[in-house]
DNA sequence: TCAACAGTTTAGAATAAATATAATCTATTA
DNA sequence: TAATAGATTATATTTATTCTAAACTGTTGA
């Protein structure tokens, strides 16, 4: 409950009355001691299992795209079938496994600072983000 | 149509027999001076207006997605509500405008290589995409 | 050349994520 | 605490993509 003030404060910051729906939605993305990964339905999923109390999906569509366009969470730039979001907003990339359908962290020391030369005038970069497709690796047959 | 036989040696490594709408599929996607990006519902238009074939979009999304796992196409890593494909296949990057949802292609050049530390046990990258967001540049109000 | 068949095309149906709607409910504030 | 602006929800809608099955066509071999 300590947290709830810290929840009611980025709840306020994106224009959302603090309500029981978003507050639970914001004790399991910002509670964890980790970062993750989610898709909607997976979020749906986490709630439904921990909560006492039931949220919509369009009430957890709201909230998340709130957070997202506050910067308290970002999507990973994928085409899948869902959309993937991140609660780690720092600066850093990702693998995306394609057969396991499994997206893995790359931090951002692990990547050298990417450096766009190019322009656009009247524009301004929001995000960078890299990543990178890996699959199964059959040259150790050889 | 002396691009033709370039187009049926394309369809015929991709697992496909050369058909009418195939062949006008890659007259789109191949003769172009340029290389350039599209949804399905893109190409399923330009078709529409330059040929005197129908062709449906199962066929269209069949073709894309055989081209795409022998990498004549590309598949862009964005979140919009459509997939979006590029037929240039050499190493390059993007920008996301995403006021106007439109592509733009940086050039390798104008992006240090990136260099990706990080490795996953039997896994190997098979491709490394960066895509900048941009929105409009409001500093210039100072 | 042509019959036979494997592969292709297509319209339309099915699926599923995301968004919109509108009736009911609740946090806010005067 | 009453009034109201905003929130929640079930449900409907929208739309990209995939599936299906019937009709069609390119290919192969005799």
């Amino acid at each position: 409950m300590a947290y709830a003030v810290q929840y009611i404060d980025k709840l306020r910051k994106s224009g959302l009355r603090p309500t029981k729906q978003r507050i639970k939605i914001c004790e399991v993305l910002f509670d964890a001691e980790k970062t993750f990964h989610f898709t909607i339905k997976e979020l749906v999923k986490i709630i439904e299992n921990q909560a006492n109390i039931k949220v919509s999906i369009a009430t957890v569509y709201n909230t998340v795209h709130a957070f997202m366009r506050k910067g308290y969470i970002k999507e990973i730039p994928l085409n899948a079938s869902q959309s993937y979001y991140d609660t780690n907003v720092t600066h850093h990339h990702h693998f995306f496994d394609e057969e396991e359908n499994k997206l893995i962290d790359i931090h951002q020391d692990d990547v050298d600072e990417v450096n766009i030369k190019k322009t656009i005038p009247g524009k301004k970069i929001r995000s960078v983000e890299v990543i990178a497709k890996i699959v199964s690796d059959n040259q150790s047959q050889k």
